[in-house]
DNA sequence: CCTGAAGTACACTGATCTGTGAACCACCAG
DNA sequence: CTGGTGGTTCACAGATCAGTGTACTTCAGG
């Protein structure tokens, strides 16, 4: 439906530029008009290439989307061995956070448009879905036993590390740990794999 | 500094209205001549009573803050045993999402405002701290050893399921499930209250 | 050379936003 | 009776918002 129309450079731009502004001060807090400032390009150009800033919206999410499943999924290839790779999202989440520390952006999404019609709230519960679909799989690969209780468990523990990320406390660390263990724990041997008690 | 000065009865009814349309439908996207319509009383009366926009939603705030907090007291309070009282804050959230679908309304503020010198910033963060000490004080109580990692997980928990809460899933289950666990093997005796294996 | 696509410049509409000014009214305490 | 408090009415300012219309330029491909 929403298809990814090849992009002109102008396009990429004003697109570059609304992801960093929607991201740091909120989507309704910035109009079109910052948006063509800081992308050096017209107003007029924003609309021809979006045709409304709730196109530009839409963009701007399924934009993220993608880059932040690329690095999930580049952070579990590069997992040799597969129980790593079932907490490896928590390794993803780590390196973005490094360059996204105004939270999850779809969450924050969620709040400024709280209409359920809004194509926003498609792509962020896809997202999530995607994530819980993941752990699953992740879980099933390495032997996990009742992957699906656990990959719930893993979804919890990642976005809450994600909504306590304002606050100073390394929250990221500490869910990884009891992520680690939940993981340990359905393993069939029992977790004789590094599980030093 | 932001005393709760005593409101009139169309103080407080213009604060009603706020919380509402401010939670439902997002702080930047609601109006004041919204909230004035809502309430019954004129936008005058409004910045008579509250000065401005800003110092209305940094009241909402407050208002939310302690009503919530009260809501986690008695649900604490109600707990015959200490153990239980430790993961009484998760069954207080299962009341309050009964009538607060709309996700955390603090995350949400946060996500609308993105200054850090905002007061919105500061109650949001006191609420967080509240709670993670309030876990530490019932961990403690409880007898559990090394109560403050424990609290942060009960923390990182609680924010999960609250974060989770638009996705259909039954999160909150899972997250008190996992919590009751950790609580129980912080327990000196090993768990062997309950704790069938 | 011609055409069409991409982008620019710029004025403009109509709506909505926060916030103010000033006159007025009802009521209650002193 | 009088003064003050709380609230109303209504017009208004000034800014900002999303979005449009139109004529212009630039440039690449046939």
């Amino acid at each position: 439906m929403t298809e990814t129309r090849a992009r002109t450079p102008a396009g990429r731009r004003i697109l570059a530029a609304a992801e960093e502004l929607f991201y740091d001060r909120g989507i309704t807090a910035v109009g079109v008009d910052l948006i063509a400032e800081h992308s050096g390009l017209t107003k007029r150009t924003l609309y021809n290439q979006f045709g409304s800033k709730d196109q530009l919206i839409t963009a701007y999410l399924t934009e993220r989307d993608q880059r932040w499943r690329s690095l999930v999924r580049d952070t579990v290839d590069a997992c040799a061995d597969p129980v790593d790779a079932v907490t490896a999202p928590f390794d993803a989440l780590r390196i973005w956070s490094r360059t996204n520390t105004r939270g999850c952006a779809f969450i924050n999404a969620l709040a400024e448009l709280p209409d359920p019609a809004h194509a926003a709230h498609r792509i962020a519960a896809n997202q999530k879905h995607w994530l819980l679909n993941l752990f699953r799989q992740l879980a099933t690969a390495a032997g996990c036993t009742r992957p699906v209780p656990l990959a719930t468990r893993l979804l919890v523990l990642h976005e809450g590390a994600l909504a306590t990320q304002p606050l100073a406390l390394d929250t990221l660390t500490v869910s990884v740990d009891v992520a680690r263990s939940l993981v340990r724990a359905s393993l069939p041997t029992g977790g004789r794999n590094g599980a030093h008690r």
